[in-house]
Parts: C-alpha cells; structure tokens; sequence
DNA sequence: ACATTAATGGAATAAATATTCCATTCGTGC
DNA sequence: GCACGAATGGAATATTTATTCCATTAATGT
C-alpha cells in the first residue's frame, strides 16, 4: 500500500484530501467528506467513533486511512495529535547538544533565546483566552487603585506593568516587598490586585492574592498553567505558557500579555471619561 | 472510589486540582504538577505518555486520576475529549482574527504587541553585534561583582538580569534607586557595571556609568542606539532596536539579549572553574 | 448474461492501553 | 526500634481499540 507520500501536515493532508476524493468509491468517499468536515475529532476519536459517524464500517475507514498515504488509522491519528501538541523543542537537551559540542557559545544562546522567544509569542497568539482578557481590562478600568504583585521572575513583568501605568497616569502600586513592609491594607474597596506568578509559584504572591480575595477585592492572575495555586482565589487568570531554554525563560509572551492589558486598560479609560 | 463530585469543565476540574494538590503526597503531587502545567495533552495522550512525563508510574497516575474523582483516566480523559475544540488554525489567520476585532480592543492591541515582538526578535537576530556580545561576556565573566542599573522602562530588564545573576550564584547588585542611596562606592577594583537604558536617557544611569567608567570599572550597556550618551563612557555597547505600538514596546528582543548574555556569562564561568 | 474485478460488510484476530492487585518500601507515632 | 498504615512500584490481567481477512455484493466490460 502506498504510503509512500505520508502527510505530514495539516496542509498535505488537506491537499491529499481534495486531490483523491473525486476518484473514490462511495463509502470512501463518504470517509473523505466527513473527515472533511471533522477534521479536528481525528485527534481525539476512535476508527468506530468515525467510521459510524461517516457511515461506514470501521475497514472501509481503515481503507481510507491507507488510501491517504499512512499505514493504518493510528498512524494518521499520530500526525493530527503531534500537530496539535504542538511540541515545543526540548531546550534543556538541546542547550546539553551545544554545551558538548562545545558551541555554548553566547551566539548560539542568543539564538535559543529569540527563537524560544518568536514560539513562545506564537503559541500565546493562538491559545490565550480573548474573554477573560476582555473581563479583566473592564475590571482594572473601573478599579479606583490597581496593586501589582509579583516576585523573583515575575518581577520585571510587574515592573514594566507599574511603568506603563504609571506612564498612562493611572493609579497603581507595586508591592515589591522593600523593606518587608508588605503594605496591605493599602488595599481599599474596589481596588483591584494583578498577580503574576510562575511555577514555583511564590508564596508571598499568592498570599497577598488571597488576602485580597478574602476582603473581596478582584484578582487578575497572570501565570503559567490555568490551575495553578491561584485558581482558590477566583481571579481572573490569564495563563501564558512560555518556552524554557535550560532553566531560563525569556519573557517575551508574559511581558507582551501584560502590557497589552495595561494599554487596554489605559485606552479602555480614555473612552469613559471622553463618554461622559 | 468516590467520584460523586467528577469535574465536569475544565473550570471545575482545575479548582479541583488547585484544591487537593497541596494535601498529596509525593508523587501523587508529581502528577498534579505535571497535568497543571500539560492539561491539553490529556485529551490526546496515554497514560503511559503522561506518567512518564510526570515521573511516576501508570498506576500512580492511576490514583490521582481516581483523587480527582474520575474513576479512572478514561473517564478523565473522556471529559477533555469532550470539551475539545481545534484550537490551532496558524498562527497567521489566528492573528489576524485577533486583530479584526475592532481597533483598541484588547486582542487587536495583543495582535499588534506580539507581532512587534517577534520583529524585534527577528531583527535581534540579525543586527546584534556578536563580537561585542562575546567580548561583554568575557569581561562580565572574569568581574569579582557585577553592578546592574536600569530605570523605567529598563528597570525590568535591569531586575530580570539581577534575578538570573542570583539563580546562577553569580555575584550582582541591582542599582534600584530604593531610598535614593545610590551606593556607588560599592563598585570596587574590577567590578563591571550593565548599564540598561532606552531614550530619553535617564540621568541615574548615565550618571552611574560614568562615575564607573572615572574609575577605571569596565561598562557594559544595553541601549537603544549605539550613539546614545553611553558612548562616552567607552562601554561595550550593545544596541537593540525595540519595535514600538504606540508609546509603549513589549521588550522582548531586549530581555532575550540580556538573558542570553547572563546565561552566556554562567557559562563561561562554569568552564572557568572546571578548567582549573 | 457472463466473467472478471473492484468494493464492501462483518466477524476474527492482533495490538495497544487501561486497570487492578499485591508485595515492598517509606514514613509516623508510640 | 517497632508496629502500623499510607504510599509506591511493577507485573499480571482486563478492556478497549485497531487491523486483517475473507465471504459476499456490486460494478464493469465484453
């Protein structure tokens, strides 16, 4: 059986697709069209789920897998489920190749970095949650006060978070934690708390989110898993999940999903007072 | 095993998890971590795949799958089947669907901060002076301390650097300004001194550097032109042009220099004291 | 209408995968 | 240091799922 021409990309595939159906059988071809139209429940399906679902017996789906160029159903499965987990080089191993190679050169780095970088911004571009975005600029335009929190590595991002609001003339502090003074009652009614936190999740971070919960202040979490120790705190949770090399990250997504949302904030602003 | 309460969305089940993941043991916690930070592999992945990944047994994975409250790992993983959309059309539709949403909306200013990351990224890439890259590292290397200062915009940049230097063991202060002591005398013999700063220059940094450069300390900057008021002090420049929306830049190509050249600098130091 | 080839359905088999069970280890309180 | 229960690893088993095979049916050309 030809399986000489494997896709391997949802562009082959779907050019396969389109260039054998006209010449298909009947039951093949009704493989052909509901694939068409499901292409996305390959990933997650069974040969009987789709088969039934094409109306045809699980061979004929089996006949059609092979009629695509791969060796069996599971075999196509593969392809849909790489492309969707979409998986990320393994940096750490990547960055041992170098070092034993003894390229560990400050070039080399660089390059991981930008190009951890450009798959990190990608990958927020597809997967962030556009609504929960959306609620948290609403929440931080009506907040009298914005508290921004944020240790260790996420730190720069709760800086360059206070700068630009700083820079846009809304009130906002940052607690970085100088001189231990942890100045929480600051937080007033209605004043709204950004915390940013990445695994190993900070525990004055999270605290200082919790308190702000308990005395029912909104929380806007960014971090990099939706579930992580925030998730108690009912914030609103914007998770952006970056590229490591080695044990390092370089920001790019965390830092570009944050100021997109001070500059919202800030353009969301402008438009309530010129409103009334 | 009780599964009178299986998540039913993905809300549920990471409140869950956020919930019982603190009272596990060992390596029942190892999957929590692991699923935390993989959740949309569940859908598509065995559970041999996923106990590797988390480093633990089948039948550990097993049993959290049952603390969960599922009965077991297909019946979680029936429920992220379920709730499972194609997320993944590329890159270039999804941000052009994040764009069309209306002009300062937050996805349309995500879309254009992403997009300027990664242009800045690219043209990183090709426009870094490497010769002066690898001489900075060099010098950095071979400093009994390392002194970084930044402002404003720079200040995050300047902390990033701060952080890495410390997760590395590698001796940094961080010039922040805090209580506007401004212990210049700290910078002793040999040390080197990261001077970060972006047009408008502010003075602290100038300042600073120059006070160093009197001494006899070594400079490196990081900066937005190569003719900016560093020149004067015969730093290592290295420039990178930062690609703005609006009044504001999402930095990503500036902190991917600068922790590929604290990286780089670790590097280097580790060969050093292997070699001798 | 017949012979020949292609297409199909369905059940049998093979392979992959989940799940359970139990012996062993680890931790804890006495 | 001992006894107890909890936690763990690993192999044995059950279940699900893919795949093959072949008898049957439909299509095609002469």
């Amino acid at each position: 059986m030809s399986d000489q021409s494997a896709p391997v990309s949802l562009e082959e595939f779907n050019h396969r697709l389109a260039e054998i159906s006209e010449t298909m059988p009947k039951r093949l071809r009704q493989c052909a069209e509901f694939v068409a139209q499901n292409t996305d429940r390959i990933a997650v399906s069974t040969v009987a789920e789709l088969s039934t679902g094409a109306g045809v017996q699980p061979s004929a789906f089996m006949r059609f897998c092979q009629l695509m160029g791969f060796s069996g159903f599971s075999d196509m499965q593969k392809m849909f489920r790489e492309t969707y987990a979409q998986k990320w080089p393994d940096y750490a191993t990547r960055l041992e190749n170098l070092r034993a190679t003894g390229d560990d050169s400050p070039s080399a780095l660089l390059a991981e970095f930008v190009e951890a970088g450009r798959l990190s911004l990608e990958n927020l571009a597809t997967t962030v949650d556009l609504e929960t975005l959306e609620t948290a600029v609403n929440v931080l335009a009506a907040a009298p006060m914005i508290h921004v929190v944020g240790f260790r590595r996420a730190f720069p991002v709760a800086s360059y978070l206070s700068y630009a609001f700083e820079k846009m003339d809304i009130a906002a502090v940052l607690h970085d934690g100088v001189g231990n003074l942890n100045p929480r009652h600051a937080i007033r009614k209605d004043d709204v708390v950004i915390a940013i936190t990445f695994a190993p999740y900070s525990q004055e971070t999270i605290d200082l989110a919790a308190y702000a919960h308990a005395q029912g202040n909104k929380v806007v979490a960014i971090s990099d898993a939706p579930s992580g120790p925030m998730r108690k705190t009912d914030a609103l949770m914007l998770s952006v999940s970056e590229v490591d090399v080695g044990a390092f990250r370089a920001l790019s997504a965390t830092i570009s999903l944050a100021i997109a949302l001070a500059v919202s904030v800030g353009a969301k602003r402008d438009k309530m007072d010129n409103g009334k």
